[in-house]
DNA sequence: AGTATATGATGTAACGTTACATCAAAACAC
DNA sequence: GTGTTTTGATGTAACGTTACATCATATACT
């Protein structure tokens, strides 16, 4: 009487077996229309919701997927698992979303409390740092995993992510046919599979135009960082003109330090973001930025998910999608006659 | 042998019982020291990890909490789901995050999936337009229930929230004592306690120091919806020099339509923000905003939520967080002759 | 020594569900 | 009218865990 309903109250209220009630709500078996009815009424009126924990238990079969991103206050992050949810949703597959903030500790902790969980998948965007112990731990415990964004250099998961290389590629490629004599890649942390491909894809574009200085400077991924770290690389480097950034939040943040050494961003210097995030477009000066679908990303997650689960055994696979510049003011032809051309006051 | 280790692997592997195991690893019952090492040994060594399901199933006790926010793209959200995580980590509980995008009808749904999982404790910011059918049946269904940031109107649940009232009212205050004669509100999306809190306290400033015409502009709390709802409420009320907003994100938005009106933020007209959120510190120009301390309300939630759970029939309580303003360039005195003073071609 | 109590471990049942086997009755075959 | 199949429903056991009762020993008290 007390507690929550059961199959066995909405059983008792149709008068049937719990073993009916239960085929009805799965859909399952022969049952006649008229049951089926009786049933759904009774379930209704006693206000019926399923255990999903003990319906997974018992099936073996969960409808839960955690997805552990990096970091949920990084606006593109937060795009992406709108699409994912929608995506995953369609499938009956609920999307729990757990934020490691790119602490691998942290992040090992979510992913035995998660896998303790029972989860039918995991989704991930592996935090910076990431121990290949944890990697080995989840290769052995998680069920199905499929990677986001970030890529392990080995391969050993189902992976979800887009052309990095082409991107920073084609964003290079933009920046010295406007006439960029010296460009520089800003942004990233640490070693990890993506960055190497974004970095890849910089240093492809200077070399095929015979240029032979190309200048990498990491730095955490919020504005404050990338402020400093782009009046920094100015101090060091003044003949850059030209700057890719490994995302939007850091290609802002650049575009912020540029100001306080009164730069003006789309003359003096030119700046190119990563993942044209909503706010790229609203920036002052609105961002020229590498453009990627997060819907897109939701959907092939999706479907690169269920394919593992009808096929386990399928080989390993990596689906990249594609991208395309957004050319907006913060990237432009140089001043004349170079940087320095510029009276500083 | 094949599948997750169990409770019974552990028990084999240690010569011992399953019942034995279980105490071991709940740290419950008379064990002796030495079948306690052997247990935790065995269990490290076939590699165990609980099945949070059955065990939450068994005693009646779950350990997961489901948060569900209405937009987790709101920097100020991610900051608070951080400090929620954080705090009721401690605690030995697991927050799993949903993202209503402030939509009732896909709100309803995660809902019922939710404490269909059999949560422990739902931690919910409202969506916009949830309906009392909703609402009646988070009451007859969901375990413990604290409300964040949106309360409603008729107090059900407990409630971790901030002193709204007293916010917008500093803020309005502030921009009196800066000579400002007009001040409207603008933000906020259809009806909601919280937001009548936050009108509330502007009406109260404005009545306080004598004005009788308050503005009240509601918009969709993006920056696309703030710039236009900026422009068109200038045009409608050009004598309008000071915008309290219901958010940063509004405030963000608004400043850009002013600059696309050629008016400068912070000397044409005022802009003052709420939640103070890292972006505004480095907004140009920076802004003016309510402080909160997403940590804190982490903190106050996970003390108001193990309160409910140590005595369930504990009156409902409300804690409010304080609040103060950040004074920053985006509010400044108005234009000396008012706003017409201004050369506008 | 004989009873009482503490200690340490085990056995059994149950949480809510579903897989699978079973069973009665109706429908069909010849 | 007997035998076979189909239909529709039920009964039983199990998923992995924990609550609780039980049961041997060991230790303490008079």
């Amino acid at each position: 009487m007390s507690g929550r309903p059961t199959i066995r109250t909405v059983a008792r209220a149709a008068g049937v077996s719990t073993s009916t009630v239960s085929q009805v709500l799965r859909g399952s078996g022969r049952i006649s229309e008229e049951t089926r009815r009786k049933v759904l009424q009774a379930a209704k009126t006693v206000n019926y919701v399923q255990d999903r924990r003990a319906s997974a238990m018992r099936s073996g079969q969960s409808r839960d997927i955690g997805l552990l991103i990096n970091k949920i206050g990084n606006p593109f992050n937060a795009e992406v698992v709108g699409g994912v949810n929608e995506s995953l949703e369609e499938h009956g597959y609920l999307v729990y979303v757990l934020d490691s903030q790119d602490d691998p500790a942290r992040q090992e902790r979510y992913l035995h409390t998660m896998i303790g969980g029972g989860l039918g998948g995991l989704l991930w965007v592996p935090a910076i740092g990431t121990s290949q112990d944890t990697v080995d731990w989840v290769m052995a415990n998680s069920p199905i995993t499929v990677t986001l964004l970030r890529q392990f250099a080995d391969q050993v998961f189902d992976h979800v992510g887009i052309d990095s290389a082409y991107g920073t590629n084609l964003a290079t490629k933009h920046l010295i046919e406007l006439g960029h004599q010296r460009i520089a890649f800003l942004g990233g942390e640490l070693e990890n599979a993506t960055l190497d491909q974004r970095i890849g894809g910089y240093v492809t574009a200077l070399i095929g135009a015979k240029y032979n200085n190309p200048i990498v400077r990491k730095c955490d991924e919020t504005k404050t960082a990338a402020k400093q770290a782009a009046i920094d690389l100015h101090r060091e480097h003044p003949d850059v003109t030209g700057f890719i950034c490994n995302c939007d939040v850091v290609a802002a943040g650049a575009t912020l330090g540029f100001a306080e050494l009164g730069l003006e961003v789309g003359k003096d210097v030119s700046v190119v973001g990563f993942d044209d995030i909503e706010d790229s477009r609203l920036w002052v000066p609105p961002l020229t930025s590498v453009a990627v679908d997060p819907k897109g990303i939701g959907q092939q997650l999706a479907e690169t998910f269920l394919a593992r689960k009808a096929n386990i055994d399928a080989p390993v696979r990596t689906v990249s999608l594609p991208v395309r510049l957004k050319t907006r003011a913060s990237s432009g032809p140089p001043a004349q006659g170079g940087i320095n051309g510029k009276s500083n006051g």
